[in-house]
DNA sequence: GATGAATGAGTTTTCATTCAT
DNA sequence: TATGAATGAAAACTCATTCAT
């Protein structure tokens, strides 16, 4: 079982690279932030970094990964501990809103950064693709029960809410970092929450 | 007088090789397209476009604020058109759909290509915020209208709502250029548009 | 006709990069001859000498196939000067082991570099067979022309024998470089040519 | 005693590392065969090929003294089974030849990276000097012989002859592997043997 | 004004070699 | 003695921008 020490040591270095990384892609942007400064802010030798992803591209795209899988599990860790739809739904957009607030800029750019290189890159498409489908199935599930029990609209299309729902989350979070507005985020919330309850509730 | 007609065919000029930038941005991408790219493709000199653009990044910046003021103006035309305020936004949506089908992925990676720019350089920043505010500030108006007029909840927030489907809308463009999702568009707009009128109407 | 001009330049220009690469891939060989090397040398920038050649390897081949031209033309003038067939190929005898004892060791160490390179590179290796294939006509036409005049015995395959004497000259150019062997390449000459004479003479 | 089981020991391990070598080198060639290949295709360790032998350049150096011994005392043991000069001669001959037909181009290659190494590296030049003198001496001895015996002309040079045999040998050796030309071998064996034999012989 | 050749700092990536374990 | 992760200098190549003509 020797791999499982080396593999999790390398998961570790990786990590620890990855970090380094997330910060400066979210500051300076992918194509703007050189291998070089990788280099410098992590701490890792050139040939280190380079051991541990083949590319700057591979680095960008496991990093992308990582930050999914920690970003649902979070959101599925949450939503498990409601019981109706309606309260799961409002849980996931205050986990949201509260990630556009307080984590705030570096993670939403982060974001639209994935987003670019989703639309260049097939295997990112692909990944990104996956993840959004994960998450639009994720709520479309949610919408679904809420439907049978009674709680929503019987004409709903459980999917294409989800869609919405989805769009319109990224959609905010991009506004958030693309303006400087001072928007206020909680009102913003309770008018989204209130519009969505009101549209889909029965 | 001179100066006008200078100006005027400095425009043309400075047109023409937006054009040709257009395509080559929303193609490849803004770090991808190179200038000689944008040479080869519009049949300008490198130092003619150096005469009409002092940058690239200028170049950018200038082809953000032509194409969001042809946007803004359709919008404004097609809006003029209705009376209600219900009408005014269910327009509005299919213009934003319609553009998301069937101009579909160009644009809107434009779109993403601008909203990253936005998000690192502060001139573009300013400008991507005045030209969002504008649309926000149009939808917010009408929404206004509809409540006073009595079409919509008396208890709605007009901006926040226009703020919301500013992002929705913007959301849903990227994630069709983000993932290749064969979404039924006309539904998830049926969806949106009946979602969106039941969360407001009253 | 303005192409003419620019063509020329061009030529000219691409003329004063090869010949600084010439001496520095003779000397220190093609992987260990660096494009800085070559800047530094040719006094041209990085940039300009990407202007005039697409890679370092296009910048090798070009200066292979003008290398090679140059040799050509001078053996097709040296032997259009002699009548008979035995003088013709002394001749060329003559030029190539002038060539080896002063021209020396730059030449021939380029040669090598070369075989070398067509060994691996897929273009290289076409180009390269195409000179030799035409040195070998050269010659195999002058010994068929012996053959009908009389000078040589009637059972030789022409061919054969201008292969051979290609593959002894080239060999024997690699001798001198890869050893520094001291030999009487005079004595070597005639050896050659008189054991050739009374190989192929009847 | 020790060292001598230790040096048979390091002589066996070095021989398993330059097996794995040999293949690649002749297969990529020199530069384009790393470290990380032999110790992919040899098993060994970095730190373990470092041990015996202080560089890259060392281990191709060393191959290349081993390879040239095998093959000296192949063409020894051939030659030795023959009477008369001529006889032998031919052995040789037949022997390079087969070479060049049967393990064609990779031995081929290979020797051509020795060459140019030879060009550039000082003590692979002496090296590589001191094998050519060995065979020319080899083949000198034959032919003086054989001038004695009386078989051959009394006014050749034997050091001259043999420098031109090995110049021959290999040049056509090169052009096997330089070009794709598809030679028939057998006859240019049969057109290069009867030449020199008539060269040569009274 | 217009041109496009020239610039050179900056980019990603490789790889022979070392050395702590 | 053996290992292989780490090193970092050096490589090929790009491209926004300038400026002599």
């Amino acid at each position: 079982m020797s791999p499982k020490v080396s593999d999790e040591h390398k998961m570790m270095m990786q990590d620890k690279i990855l970090s380094a990384s997330r910060t400066l892609f979210s500051k300076k942007g992918y194509h703007e932030t050189s291998m070089d400064d990788i280099v410098k802010v992590s701490g890792f030798s050139k040939g280190a970094i380079y051991g541990y992803f083949k590319s700057k591209e591979e680095l960008f795209f496991e990093l992308q990964k990582r930050n999914a899988a920690m970003s649902l599990d979070g959101l599925k860790s949450l939503i498990a501990q409601e019981k109706t739809a309606i309260a799961k739904l409002e849980k996931a957009a205050d986990l949201v809103f509260a990630s556009i607030c307080e984590v705030s800029e570096e993670v939403c750019r982060m974001d639209l950064e994935f987003q670019l290189a989703s639309s260049r890159m097939p295997n990112m498409r692909k990944e990104f693709k996956k993840q959004q489908m994960i998450i639009i199935k994720l709520l479309s599930d949610i919408i679904a029960n809420g439907i049978e029990a009674g709680e929503f609209k019987t004409d709903l299309d459980a999917d294409n809410i989800a869609t919405i729902l989805v769009g319109t989350i990224g959609g905010l979070s991009n506004l958030l970092v693309t303006t400087d507005m001072k928007l206020d985020w909680d009102k913003i919330k309770d008018a989204f929450v209130s519009t969505i309850r009101d549209g889909i509730m029965r």
